[in-house]
DNA sequence: GATGAATGAGACTTCATTCAT
DNA sequence: AATGAATGAAGTCTCATTCAT
C-alpha cells in the first residue's frame, strides 16, 4: 500500500554477484517452462501456470523476475538469443545465398517446433526501454545484416530490400505458417513464394 | 472468458423478431465502437471501454452481445464481410491477374487503416464453433477461391498455390506490415517480395 | 499488466453528476463500516473486511474508492467534518472559554466512543497531497482557531499556545486516553491534567 | 502475523546454554538494527529489511527471534529497559521534584531521538500474554512509582495522580511530540502545559 | 551457525457478467 | 430497452517463515 515508492522493481537479489548454483538452476528452469507455457497457451497465461509448469511456487518465479512482464521480456530475449547464434553460425558459409535462405527457413522451422518462435522476432526492434532486449536484438539486426549483404552481393538476393523487410517477412511468414496451423505442405508453399520473391528478378535478357 | 464450458447462451431477444429501430441502431453502434477500440487498444481492453466508446452502458452492449467473446465475433464476422464484398466486387474484372493483386494490395492496406484486419483474416477457418465466422467465411473463401482461379488460369499467379497459403500470405504479410509499424515503404516492398513470389517462375527460355 | 498507463485512480463513475441513490446509500454504509472496522481492527484490516461489515461484496468497495488508501483518507475527511461542526457549533458560545474546554473534552471523550477519532485528527495538515482531506482539515483548523483565540482574550486558556499546540494535545489526550484502555478514571484524571496545564498561571499576587 | 492461534514457540536454540560468542554478537546486532528500522520506517517494514540493516541474512534474524512479532517485542523490551534504568538511576536524586520532572521530559526528548519510544511505552502493561515485556514493565512501574510518590510527597505533583496517568501522559505526551513532526517549540509547549498540569494547583491563599 | 532461495497463503485490484431501477 | 451499480472469481504481487546448502 503506502511503502511502495522504492519501487525500482528490480530483481530480489544483488544483480551483480552470480547466483547460487541452485538458484541459476531454478532461473533457467522457470525461463524454460515459460518460454513453452506462453507458446502453447500465449502470453496471457497465468504466472501460476508458468509456476506449475516448473514445478516451483509462485514466489520463485517472481523472486527471479519482478514481473510478469519481465518474464516475457526474459523469454524474448532468450530466444532471441538462438536466432542471433543461428545467424553468427552461418556467417562465414562458403555460399552466401544458400546461407540466407538456409537461415529464413530454419528460423520457419523453429517456429514451427516451438510454436512462436514468432514472438520473439517481434520483439526484434520493438520497446526501446527494454535494454536487454534491445541489446540482444541488435546482435541478431548484425548478424541478419551480414547474412543479407553478402547474399546480396552474391546476386542471389534481389537490391531493393533491406534487414527491415526481412524481419518482417520473417515474422509475417512464421505468422502464415501459424495460421496455416503449422500444415506442412502450406508451410512449404508459403515459404517457397516469399523466398521466390526474394530472389532478383530474372531479367530475361538474352 | 474463453475457459468456460461450452455454454451455448442465445442473445436475450428472439432472434427471430426484428429489432426495435433504436435497438438496431444501438447494436450497430456497439459494433462500430467495438470494431475502432479493438483495433487501437487491442482485444483485451475492457467492455466498458467499449460502452464508452459506443455512448452507451455496458448493459446495452451485453444485451446485444452476450458475451465478450461473441462481440469480438461480431466484430470479425463484420470484417470478414467487408473482405468478402470487395472480393466478390472484382470476381468479374476484366484482368483476372490485376484483380487478384489488386484484392491482395487492397487488403493489407485496409489492415493498414483499421490497424488490424489482420485479426479477422485470422479468424477464416478457425475455431468450427463459431458458425456464422464460418458461414461468411466461406463466403469469402469462395469469392478468394475464384480470383485466385481465374488469375492461374490466366497465367498470371504460379500453379502450385491454393486458396490455404494464400489466406496465408495474405495474414502473413499483413502481420510483416503490422511488425514494421505499418512504415509505408517497408509495407510496400514486403507487399512487392510476396507478390513477385507469387507469380509463376519466368523460365528464361530464350 | 500492460494497459495500465491511463491510471488517474478516479472512482469509476463521472465524479461531477451526482450518485444514484441506492449508490449513494451503499457508499455511505461502506464508509460507516470503514470507519467502524479501521477503528476496531486497525488500519491494516483487510478490505475485504470493510466489505463484509458493509454487507456489500468487495467490488462495490473498490467502486467507490478505488484504492484502499482513498478508503482511509475518506474515513480521515469523514471524521474531520463532525469535528469541524462540533467546533463550529461552539464558535459563538457565551463563554468562550467554557467553549474551548467542552470541546475538548467532547473530542476524548468521542474518541473513546468511537475508538480511534484519534486517527482523523493525526490527519490534520499531514499529506498535503490529499486534498479533500486538507480542505476539511483548513475549516477544521479556523474553527479550532477561533475558539481559541476567544478562550485566549477571555482570559481562560494561556497565551503561549496555539492551535498546533492545541492540537498536538488533543492527539496526544486521546492516544493517552486509548493507552489507558479508555478507562474513564485514568480517562478523567488525564484529561483534567491536560486542561488545568492549558489554564494561564494563577499569578499568586495578593 | 497476529491471527496466528497461542502457538508458543521457542526459539530455535536451547535457552539455557550460553549463545556462542559470534551469535550473541549478531544477536545484538539484529536487535539494534530492528530498533532503528522500526523507528523510522514503521513495525510494517519487512524483516528482510531488518536483516539487510543489521548486515546479515533473513535466516539469522529468524534464528534468533522465531517470530516477526517477537523481535518487536525484543525491541520493546529493550526500550523499556533502557527507561526502567533512566527512572532508577533518579530514583533517590535529592530534589524529587526536579527528578520527577526530568524523567518526564527525558523520556519524550529520547522519544524525540530515537523517533519512537513511544511505541515501547505504549507495550508497558499491554499484551498481558508477551511475558517478558510485563516482567520488564514492571521494573519501569516500580521506578516510576517510586519516582511520582515522591515527589507528590515533596509536593511538586498534584495528589490525584497515579502511575497509570503518568504512564497514559507520557505516551500521550509523546504522541502529541510525534504529530506536532517533533517540532522543539511545539514540543516544548506541549510539555510545559503537561507538566504545569501535573503540579499542585496554586491554591490562592493570600 | 549463517545464508538466502523457496514456499504459499493472503492482500489488493480488475473486469466480465448480472440485475434492480 | 437502457443503464450503471453490484458481484466475486481470478490475477498479480508481497512477505513471513522454512529449509537445503
Amino acid at each position: 500500500m503506502h511503502p511502495e515508492p522504492p519501487d525500482q522493481r528490480a530483481s530480489r537479489h544483488d544483480a551483480r554477484r552470480p547466483l547460487r548454483a541452485d538458484a541459476r538452476r531454478n532461473r533457467a528452469r522457470v525461463l524454460a517452462a515459460a518460454d513453452a507455457v506462453f507458446a502453447s497457451e500465449g502470453a496471457a497465461t497465468t504466472t501460476e501456470a508458468v509456476a506449475r509448469a516448473a514445478g516451483v511456487g509462485v514466489g520463485t518465479v517472481f523472486r527471479h523476475f519482478p514481473t510478469k512482464d519481465a518474464l516475457l521480456e526474459a523469454v524474448f530475449v532468450a530466444r532471441l538469443e538462438v536466432l542471433a547464434e543461428e545467424a553468427s553460425a552461418l556467417a562465414d558459409a562458403e555460399d552466401p545465398g544458400a546461407a540466407f535462405f538456409e537461415f529464413f527457413t530454419r528460423v520457419i522451422e523453429q517456429s514451427a517446433n516451438r510454436h512462436t518462435f514468432a514472438a520473439a522476432l517481434a520483439a526484434t526492434g520493438v520497446d526501446v526501454e527494454h535494454t536487454t532486449a534491445v541489446t540482444v536484438g541488435d546482435d541478431l539486426l548484425d548478424a541478419l545484416d551480414h547474412l543479407l549483404m553478402r547474399a546480396q552481393e552474391a546476386g542471389a538476393v534481389r537490391e531493393d530490400v533491406s534487414v527491415s523487410e526481412v524481419i518482417a517477412l520473417l515474422v509475417g511468414t512464421t505468422r502464415a505458417a501459424e495460421h496455416a496451423g503449422w500444415d506442412p505442405t502450406v508451410q512449404a508453399r508459403t515459404l517457397a513464394v516469399v523466398c521466390d520473391g526474394l530472389r532478383p528478378a530474372t531479367d530475361a535478357t538474352p
